[in-house]
DNA sequence: TTTCAACCCGCAACTTGGTTGCAAACATAA
DNA sequence: TTATGTTTGCAACCAAGTTGCGGGTTGAAA
């Protein structure tokens, strides 16, 4: 099982440590995006700066994406893509104003777009927010 | 001109008052979104909480709406759309990761998202990063 | 016109997510 | 073993957003 992370991590190009396989493992095990503070509140083991660093070391290598949730917060997930993460690849989210989850809509596919001249697209944030099948009643 | 402002606010459900018709004034005359820290520069008389309190009430009616810039932070814009502001008017933005500066990108319409069931869209934010034509070499 | 309640505003303090400096702990190669 | 670089935890810090409070303004009823 831990197997599997190191090769992950090894092959982002990063050394797999303690910290770093514990904070890829969360993140493996979610199925949905997870912000820093939840991440420091799951791996009490761990402490804030520490999942920081962690984070922008595998945002770096490319081995996670960033979202924004719909207050600002960046949340994170693993990037299952590997080398070929074009913006074409990124899928939409939904965050959900009453429980505050935000949810991968994979089925909701985001075109790459159109800009005007001289613009490259980077990445795409594309999310929208609302009420979920649980809040709803 | 400042005639119209109040029009604007009063249309819009609220009491047309110094501080608002300055920061209304203010996102009517940018042609990109800004943000708390922005127009509390922008308009040194205000102070930030001021500023925070009107952009709470134009939100609350609806008068202007919100978009996540790509780092987290706020950005306010004038609602051109009046009542009929539904997710499927909204736009794209652009957020230059050199500059900092955010654009509309008035040309790329969003569509109004399928979503499984039970979901309920409010609203879309859809971000593009990347580098703007002014910073591109 | 006076009075009173409601609203509006500025100040200061606070919360929280994100970030960094530093020194101790650890790994690694010579 | 020693020397060098990396990783980590702690504490401190920063910036955006938010709130309590007291003073000021407004506007309508008496």
């Amino acid at each position: 099982m831990n197997k599997e992370i190191e090769d992950f991590l090894e092959h982002a190009g990063i050394k797999p440590t303690a910290n770093r396989i514990i904070v890829t493992k969360a993140l493996m095990g979610s199925d949905a995006p997870l912000s820093l503070t939840e991440l420091e509140t799951r791996l009490q083991t761990l402490e804030k700066s520490s999942v920081f660093r962690v984070l922008s070391q595998l945002l770096a290598h490319g081995a996670i994406h960033a979202i924004e949730d719909g207050r600002g917060i960046a949340k994170y997930e693993i990037c299952h893509a590997g080398d070929a993460c074009t913006p074409s690849h990124f899928h939409a989210h939904f965050y959900c104003e009453r429980c505050q989850r935000t949810f991968c809509l994979d089925d909701v596919k985001v075109a790459e777009p159109e800009l005007p001249a001289g613009f490259t697209a980077h990445s795409v944030n594309y999310m929208i927010k609302g009420i979920c099948h649980d809040c709803e009643q």
